[in-house]
DNA sequence: TTGTGTTCCGAAAACGTTTCTGGTTACTCT
DNA sequence: AGAGTAACCAGAAACGTTTTCGGAACACAA
């Protein structure tokens, strides 16, 4: 039923039938082919022709086996990601794509499923050499992956840092987001400025924390640890947060978000108490999804251009593929894009529940 | 000054190592780890220890190279996803990695850039023996990438259907979608009827406009192309077409949109031209990402258990991979969910513009 | 004793490349 | 004319598995 039935079995061309077509041997061949200086103009015209005509395509597996080497560059993603969904790496991926296309490299997405697995899936991809260098983010303080990484020498780059950052990495200055997000609401006059934060098992949530906490020092203003809820990676995260902060009592006008999703839902939490979002209590919030601007009231986020960052991700491989051995480290500075969720103090607050 | 400087040069063990270590053959080994009958029990548990003791990992390559398969299936993904971030597919991968991954398969995500590359990226993966079965998405009435496989027999399973549907697919009752979004807007009492459509080389287009079509024919009314709009996968999608129908001088009480972006921009839009969506005019997307509920007025659109599919699709690679070749075939049912946007017919439009 | 199976295991041939080593030309220089 | 050098290419040895084939050891029946 399905075609492929013509004369000869014609199974995939070898590279010897390659050899045999050109006239010369498997090493010339070889050679030719992944452009080696010695072999005459000619003969390389005849083999690339010969290879040509026959639709000869190298295998991935021989080759690989011969020089160790994989020629792709392998990126976990983990479960949070996976199970609700987040674009925030999709746009990472697409610049780190085309930045290892360009070089001749491949990427390979796995997913890590448990929490615990992560370890495992790094392992598997190292150990039986699935790939020459491993990509990921959601890094932690102590982060056992990069230990186990960096024990061995392994080329790997992170988005996000750990407490030691001897590797490579690239990462948003999350202190200048917690920073900039605490100036901004001061200088619109709040004082009672409440975070709903990302969980406090990763890096960047403890960077951005502390960003906050210089902002609101610059200006005499203590950090309250009431006014602060961990928001889990979930779909409801901010909703739930807003009702336990005012459950306890504690009556936020504004509140700087981990991210845009736990800003969106934190909005949903605000108007089941009867107060409106972006009017009795201000919200900012970080990454700048695409919906953010399409919400009303719209949201003021930090915004960032991830295929870029994805580009340095990919040039930083490429470099530590290449020999480059000290550690490369990008920080990038993610401009506010302000909205309508931001707004003055009002009185309203203070009558509301 | 990175690790792995022990005394010996402590490469990895080859299955030579395991065999030493274990005082048996390589080929024992070998028939040991991969769990054949024909060795025994003392034996194996021996090579097992060696194995474990030894830290051994069988090299990829080099299992791959002898018996020609790669125990790897990827996922196509093409560029309108990567560059304008649809949550879409992440879920569907979630389901398919789990099923995979059970079955001893890896997962892998290659992206197709251009349009046009998509062929190539098949090509390479298929001719380079890359893996052992395709899936993609985004299927076409005429599709080249489907027409290829077909001919030489490679297993694969797409997301959505073409005009043939000889091959193995996994696909929304894009049909069932149309006829009851339109049954929907009319029992509100609606009779104007637009549609921003998604773009019209995609499939899974023509199968909801044909839906609709069939809605609207149950009540006698027609489906007017002038109330028709395609709308490109970009973020202002909505908005844009919206603006046009009203600019043509079309006035649609309800809009059906092909997916739930377009659906939110074009609230946008709506708001734009000074009117309430919701209230003026009647909303219907696609997908239930995950915002769609978030959103004011939220949107009524129809839902799907991704991961369901993405189950479903693992289910028939593996099938296949085992020697199932009669096609199968998934059609799914999306139930609506009802929320805000989609209104009675109100007389505000009448005034409007 | 011989023949007939079983059960287990070892030897060796693949798989399709890359790369190392060396050898043959042809060319240049004294 | 001879030596030295450069340019090009062939042969063969890897790379680390899996799998085929056949043989050894043993048990059992005739």
């Amino acid at each position: 039923m399905n075609g492929s039935d013509s004369s000869l079995p014609t199974s995939r061309p070898d590279i010897r039938a390659v050899a045999r077509a050109a006239g010369v041997s498997v090493s010339t061949v070889s050679r030719a082919l992944n452009g080696y200086a010695d072999v005459n103009a000619d003969t390389r015209k005849r083999v690339e022709m010969a290879a040509e005509t026959l639709g000869y395509r190298p295998s991935h597996a021989a080759a690989m086996l011969r020089r160790s080497q994989t020629g792709t560059v392998t990126f976990m993603v983990s479960k949070p990601w996976t199970k609700y969904v987040d674009p925030y790496f999709l746009g990472l991926l697409d610049g780190l794509e085309m930045m290892l296309t360009a070089a001749g490299l491949d990427l390979q997405v796995v997913m890590a499923r448990e929490f615990d697995h992560e370890i495992d899936v790094i392992r598997n991809a190292v150990e039986r050499n699935r790939c020459d260098a491993l990509v990921f983010a959601r890094t932690r303080p102590e982060d056992e992956r990069i230990d186990w990484l960096e024990e061995r020498g392994f080329p790997f780059v992170t988005v996000g840092r750990n407490n030691r950052n001897t590797h490579n990495y690239v990462d948003r200055d999350q202190v200048q987001v917690g920073r900039e997000s605490a100036r901004r609401l001061v200088a619109l006059g709040h004082q009672k400025i409440g975070q709903l934060t990302t969980p406090l098992r990763y890096t960047y949530t403890h960077l951005t924390m502390q960003g906050v906490r210089e902002g609101l020092e610059e200006v005499g203003l203590p950090s309250d640890p009431a006014l602060t809820v961990e928001c889990p990676l979930s779909q409801k995260t901010g909703e739930e947060a807003v009702t336990e902060l005012f459950l306890r009592g504690a009556r936020p006008t504004a509140l700087i978000c981990g991210n845009d999703l736990i800003a969106i839902s934190a909005m949903d939490g605000l108007r089941r108490l009867g107060l409106t979002p972006g009017k009795d209590v201000a919200l900012i919030g970080c990454d700048d999804i695409p919906i953010a601007a399409h919400i009303r009231p719209s949201l003021t986020t930090f915004t960032m251009d991830l295929g870029a960052m994805g580009i340095r991700i990919g040039r930083m491989v490429q470099a530590r593929l290449q020999g480059q051995l000290a550690p490369q480290q990008d920080l990038i500075e993610a401009p506010i894009v302000l909205r309508q969720s931001d707004c003055p103090r009002g009185p309203a607050t203070e009558s509301a529940l």
